[in-house]
DNA sequence: TTGTAGGCGTTATCAC
DNA sequence: GTGATAACGCCTACAA
């Protein structure tokens, strides 16, 4: 037989150059014997693995679960498949599994994991490769990226809450090296303006992480700090989990004496006491859209750099009441 | 130069066979050009790609991302990355997954989907690749496996609830076709014998999945049987998690009405209300065992099948207490 | 439309 | 201990 013409016949993008006849003998004789191409071989002579890097921080994060099945789903779809590197937020090991990507001949990466000053984007840059940041905005939009709009969802948090008559109304901020914990603040500050509210600057408590501990530590600082604020909108789920314990040590009650706002709307966040109010965020799509992105600067799509914005959606439930008349 | 010398200085395995003052000046060329092995072009040649499958039902049930981690992270060890595939529990999803990880040429496979009759299972055998089963059983031995002692699980938990004085502790199983929830009831069925109790059918209703859903028609089709149970033993959180809904919706309260226990100890689950009183299930050495397991078949070891049993963790929180004295 | 030939980067197997 | 050579399976000029 001929080998070349059986490997155009069974390309899909070259079989027009096959006659049908031919084609059609080859694909039956593929079917009986089993017949699957080597996509090891394939990606050695055409120096593309179908292979796409994805670094988070944590799968165990509930929020990445739905945003990597998004991923994983788009890219299948294209017939690419994601490894995922778990870095734990560790500059040192994001740099490790990135590089170990990279070696691998990754076709390109989706970056979740990058603070904004992180060494990794620029080695990213030096890289050449397709690189799409999720869930995180590089400032000078050097890279396109798929994230929430993050100051929009936090405005909303503070309008509902204003609209409800808070007027001492409090943000625990995440990490301000990330996006994210950054972006969020700002919304704070700006909602606050926007609904005529004091700035305070004793209202804000910077989060050295986005977790349950740090968010007891802050609404702890809070607490304690005079002139007590009547609502605190959380930079995250998890900050907002840890103001519920924090409330329950101090005896106090949410809604009915302290409301409480989180962002992301975590899987199962709905069935605590109280259900949390919270903006959601649309963790699968912001997956899918990040896979379309990075597969469209794979395929050679060399226009202009994107970056996209999904909306936040409030979703008010029992954590957050009007305010008590004696505050 | 010399390829194949350079070749051999720069895999450990081959070191041996060159000088030591020629592996230096190979080591010492390839750190300043920044070379990198082409890992396409050893597996080309070698037949191995370092990458194994791993088959899951879905990645958002909060029971696989602390086993993924596991998995990852002991692969990465020893220098292989995961394929992660999601089959949302469908049989056709599973075999093309499945087909295209075998064209990929991983190495092996990870699956944590299998029905106990599954079609999968056999095409594995034929393929001839090694393959470990997690948190599932081939009741043949006939695939190494790992998980949790479930019968052992369900009965610290009803041993628990008779030590409370229930006597009517009612079983909620999971879909029979799968090995946890086919142990899980055997378990319970054990346990129920072993402490003296009566094994009445009317106590049990099959769930059709693991989800919030079922668990809340199984807890109303208990709720309206005769001579009412006392205390539930839940196939696994998900499924409790559905008992307090509908627990909540007939207006009983947990657990000075009905005790209710769970199993695998899911994140955040002691933050409802009441604390969820659970199994805990070690996700994350699960992955680094099952890891393990392969990686030993993968290197060829051809010592009998291994099935590791991981001990399960009896976790006593807020939904269980003593028996109402009316009751 | 089909055949031919060379090469992608690595390593196994010789021979030296 | 090192060099030469072929081969892994596929793709793509180019020639026929």
């Amino acid at each position: 037989m001929h080998p070349a013409t059986a490997s155009r016949a069974l390309n899909p993008e070259t079989r027009i150059l096959v006659s049908e006849e031919t084609t059609r003998r080859v694909l039956a004789a593929a079917g009986e014997l089993g017949y699957r191409p080597n996509p090891v071989a394939r990606s050695l002579r055409t120096r593309r693995s179908h292979t796409v890097g994805v670094l988070i921080p944590d799968l165990n994060n509930p929020l990445f679960p739905p945003i990597v099945r998004g991923l994983d789903d788009r890219l299948a779809e294209a017939g690419y498949v994601a490894l995922i590197g778990n870095t734990d937020g560790d500059d040192e090991r994001e740099r490790v599994v990135f590089e170990q990507m990279r070696a691998r001949h990754v076709d390109g990466f989706v970056l979740a994991t990058a603070h904004l000053r992180s060494p990794l984007l620029a080695e990213a840059a030096r890289a050449e490769l397709p690189v799409v940041l999720m869930n995180r905005l590089a400032e000078d939009y050097s890279f396109p990226s798929v994230s929430v709009d993050n100051e929009r969802g936090v405005r909303m948090a503070v309008s509902h809450l204003a609209g409800l008559g808070h007027r001492k109304i409090a943000h625990i901020a995440g990490p301000q090296e990330v996006s994210t914990g950054l972006n969020r603040y700002r919304g704070y500050l700006s909602a606050m303006a926007a609904s005529g509210l004091p700035a305070d600057p004793g209202m804000v408590v910077f989060a050295r992480s986005f977790s349950v501990e740090e968010g007891v530590r802050c609404c702890r600082e809070l607490l304690g700090s005079a002139g007590r604020c009547t609502a605190i909108a959380a930079g995250n789920d998890m900050l907002a989990l840890g103001c519920y314990a924090a409330l329950d040590a101090a005896g106090l009650s949410c809604p009915a004496d302290i409301s409480v706002v989180g962002f992301n709307d975590m899987p199962f966040i709905d069935l605590l006491h109280p259900p949390l109010t919270t903006v959601r965020f649309p963790h699968y799509q912001v997956g899918t859209e990040a896979a379309q992105l990075l597969l469209e600067r794979i395929g050679g799509h060399s226009g202009p750099i994107k970056i996209l914005y999904l909306a936040p959606e409030f979703i008010s439930r029992g954590s957050t009441a009007p305010v008590a008349p004696g505050s």
